[in-house]
DNA sequence: TATTAATCGAGACGGTACGTCATGTCTTGTA
DNA sequence: TACAAGACATGACGTACCGTCTCGATTAATA
């Protein structure tokens, strides 16, 4: 979403009050759109999705309302880049038994969205997605990349031997991502290793193979 | 949500045009939350959470908004009063295991949703919840309930002594529950028993007692 | 939900700033209208048509644009009822001339539009008019108004024996009328009585029966 | 300057698309230039007034926005020259008398404003004029040009002895342009010649000298 | 039996936000 | 240096809902 041509930004003091940028040309202008991703995230962070407006961010971004909707075609689209834009490092170490990764993963998961705008975004997009259908698919996109992180995990389970021969890799990852959206949905990403572990656990016994030691 | 004591209705309150029901008095009127709450079903299932505004249904139910406003204080509850008229029958036969057991929990939830305006009412209050508190303090009590209906499943699996010994229910619940919500929120709680069974199975076998024979 | 932002008035029902008046049943608010009628007729007079808006309306009158939407469709009704709330009081006093009372008329109407809200409104409304239709339809009401007061004039002429047997009151009056807005649409609706006798005595020569002694 | 009604939005960069014009180097373009007054008579000829945006200009003329308005400083100016362009060929034949020239004169002028885009631009330009001052100059302009082709059937009317002594020839031109615009406005600038001839005859009459013979 | 009080429908009210269009200024890259 | 292109901040457009308010009618329980 969103991608431009990046041109030189000479655009100068901006600061405290809305510094009316100028045009850049033909081209999209990376002070504007920066500035409206800040103050989206900023409005997101204050108000929730709640007080989440089109307005609001263009007020606060100092841009107009059109220069919003050229590059983002809806709500859903906004925050959709203020998510991408919390660069999300999972630290994806290899804990030596499955289990314990995905506790990591999980955890690693929860703390992103707490400690930064993501949390708030997604909860958002998820509430976005109930009425809008492209906002909907998004979700689905976000669903596939995040099968790709837990992927990971399986990956290095089974070069171990770790897991059961029949297990459904699809079934499982919509567990492990339904798990961690219920719990933001309702307010409970807390960081509890203890609640974690359990869960990890629960999750990381119904796919290993019987037998297998479990730390 | 909106308890009083229903008093005898007379109204005949007949489906063609706006019946314009009298006041019944000082009480409140059966007929006009009636017609309120079949509005709200009907508009939710025809226009989806996105076209469900109070304005519409007050327009639909040939109510005044304030007749509303006064027995519903948010669209979340009004939302939950459309859920909850659902007769939930969740059919809690006992299967002989906990891997079935679930299997038909899940299907029968998903059909439910499905067959009835449940879901997408289900669906409207969790977006809602992501804005106004009440609404998440009222999807944290449906948690609650949802515990109760999936403990049952436990607790015949504890009697035939199918669970290990040191599982965390808490942990299964919001597993359980998880899945179920995210399949619902991403549109996809289709007819597909196979997809639930292997869910099923993937959860069931991280609880039960090793060496347990499955079917 | 998503009553979010917070109606932040609580109105103290203070003089100064907009006094929140609330709705008084369904009925239309005499004292809503009225707030906007003076907000449209004061930035009609401040700003003139290029700065007259329906949003700076709504925003002097302390209303909301839907109140305004709601009872005047354009801006050209909007400006037709400004128009129409000054009390056009020309002197119909016969002069014993038709000439005289020709620049009687002509000076009481410019007099009129000077000295009120109507000279701007009119302007704007026969500007409006080249654009919307229902303006040109409202502003073609104006005509026949118009026509009803000059054709007093003549008939007085009429029963003097002043007039000529064969002259075309229809072409007359357009004539009459299209020298008042001219001037007012080229800014010349300045008071100078030689000015205004001059074309007065112009048209009535055109109409009196020949030999009939001008005085 | 007023967008008021609408834009029904017609063609965005119809047919032919844009020649891709390139620059002519330090010298104006008059392949541009040409190119958006085509286009803007084009505009107001199936748009109206209402229409009638620098931005569909540019559009349909395939050229920037800057470079219309590095020449015409308002869209007034850019209707003026879009008026200018037709050429007024004014019949001015002598027909013998000042009734008939005058008719003649009304007749050709209304003609010209139809057959041609000069009518619309016309009410365009009296519209425009009501907001903005540059375009009232203008329109003062155009009386002055007016002035001159009306005084030429009156130097005629001189030189026949036609005249009375003590008319107002100011008065006079403000008459005849005033039933001439106040028609355009409103829309009736229709070819009835008996309806002009009427007009023509009453104006006339005041004019002439008492006892010339009229045909 | 009359009075009172609560409820009903209706809908107007001041607002906020929506998504779109036009304005006039600016910059870039091409010729 | 003029041009096509088009992004930019601004602000008006007309509409949908929000949640509150006031009506006038209707009805049930109280007096």
């Amino acid at each position: 979403m969103s991608a431009e041509t990046p041109p030189p930004d000479v655009s100068p003091a901006d600061g405290a009050s809305p510094p009316r940028r100028a045009s850049a040309g033909p081209h999209r202008s990376k002070a504007s759109s920066e500035a409206i991703l800040d103050a989206a995230e900023a409005l997101l962070a204050e108000a929730g999705y709640g007080g989440f407006s089109i307005e609001q961010v263009a007020r606060r971004a100092g841009a107009g309302k059109p220069t919003i909707y050229r590059w983002w075609p809806s709500k859903a689209a906004l925050l959709l880049d203020v998510y991408a834009r919390q660069k999300l490092q999972l630290d994806q170490d290899d804990t030596g038994a499955l289990e314990t990764d995905l506790a990591a993963l999980i955890g690693g998961l929860w703390r992103f969205w707490r400690e930064t705008a993501a949390g708030g975004a997604f909860r958002s997009i998820i509430a976005e997605a109930q009425s809008d259908p492209a906002a909907m698919a998004a979700l689905n996109g976000f669903m596939a990349e995040r099968r790709h992180h837990i992927a990971g995990a399986f990956e290095r389970a089974a070069r171990r031997g770790e897991l059961a021969d029949d297990i459904d890799l699809d079934a499982v990852i919509d567990i492990i991502s339904g798990y961690a959206w219920s719990r933001l949905l309702t307010g409970r990403i807390d960081d509890d290793p203890a609640a974690i572990a359990h869960a990890a656990r629960q999750i990381a016994r119904g796919v290993v193979r019987p037998g297998w030691a479990l730390t």
